[in-house]
DNA sequence: ACCACCTGTAACTATTGTAGTTACAATTGT
DNA sequence: ACAATTGTAACTACAATAGTTACAGGTGGT
C-alpha cells in the first residue's frame, strides 16, 4: 500500500498559504485549488495546526504559516499528517512461532533493517524545505 | 498506511527455506513458523516464484531458493511482493485544479521529491542480502 | 495403478484506512 | 445582528489486507 495522499495535499496547502499570503485562505478557496471537498482541507489543516506548522483561527479565520517556509521541511509535514507512529512504515507480521529458531529472532532482525530503510527515506524528506518547493512551483510557471 | 506484512512474511519464508534446506518445506510447515494460514504462505510463495526467487513444484513439492542467499537482497523481495508499481510509495492527490498556479505544477514537483525519497529507502533495502539476515537470525539464537 | 499428500487458486468474510459528503454548533469581523 | 467560516461528528463508498474454507489437479511412494 501507499502513503496516504494527505501528505501530498498537505504540501499543496502549505505552498498555497505561502504563495497567497496576501489573500484570504479559506478552506473553500484551498479546496478549489486542490480540487477536493473543503472538509478534507480543514481536516488536514487541523493536523498541520496540531503540529505547529500553521496558525488557524475559528470563525472568519483562514490559515497562515506558523513558520518561515525555509524552516518547514517535508519530514515535518510527513510526521504531521501521518498518524502511524514513526518506525512503522513497514508492518511486522505479528506473533511468529517462538518455538522456531526463525520465528524466535526474526522480529528483532527485521526491526533493525526496517528502521534503517525508513530513516533513509525520512532523511531525504528532511532535506527539502517548503521554500524550495515553492521556488520550484513558481519557476515551473514560466 | 504501512507497507503490507507480506514483505515481512516473505523474508521469513526465504530465511526458513535457507536454514531448513535439508527438510521438506511444505506450506503447512512454514505456516507453523510464521503462525498464519497455509494459504497465505502459498500466496506469498507464488509471488516469490513469479519473481524468480524460489522454485516451487506442484503436488508433493515444497519450495526451495532459486538463487544463493548472497544473491537475494531485500529490494528483490520487496519488489516481488509489493504489487504497487515502483515509484508509487507516495500517493499523489489526483487532478489538482489546472487553473491555479499551484495546482498546475505541483504534480511534477512532488514527483521528483517523492521518487528521491523512495529510492533512498530502496537503496537501503538493496544493501541487505538474505544471507546477512540468516546470519543475524542464527547468531541471535546463541 | 492406487492413494495419501500437497500445491494453486477461487470465493467468501472480516477488518481497517481513506476520502468524500452532509450537517450543524460555535466563533468571528463588520 | 448577521453573514461567513471553522471545527467536528456522522455517515457512505471504496480499496487493500489477511484469514478461512473448499476443491481440482499434480506428484511420488508403494
Amino acid at each position: 500500500m501507499s502513503i496516504s495522499s494527505r501528505f501530498a495535499v498537505a504540501i499543496h496547502i502549505l505552498a498555497l498559504l505561502d504563495i497567497n499570503k496576501e489573500g484570504r485562505n479559506t478552506s473553500e478557496f484551498i479546496a478549489g485549488s486542490v480540487n477536493t471537498n473543503p472538509v478534507v482541507i480543514r481536516r488536514v489543516i487541523g493536523l498541520l495546526g496540531k503540529a505547529g506548522l500553521v496558525h488557524t483561527s475559528p470563525g472568519v479565520g483562514g490559515a497562515s504559516l506558523a513558520r518561515l517556509p525555509q524552516e518547514i521541511n517535508l519530514l515535518d509535514v510527513y510526521r504531521a499528517v501521518q498518524n502511524d507512529p514513526p518506525g512503522e512504515l513497514f508492518a511486522a507480521h505479528d506473533k511468529p512461532n517462538p518455538k522456531c529458531p526463525v520465528g524466535q529472532n526474526i522480529q528483532g532482525t527485521l526491526d533493525t533493517v526496517f528502521k534503517r530503510a525508513e530513516s533513509a527515506m525520512e532523511d531525504e524528506l528532511a532535506k527539502v524545505t517548503l521554500d524550495q518547493i515553492v521556488f520550484d512551483l513558481v519557476r515551473g510557471d514560466r
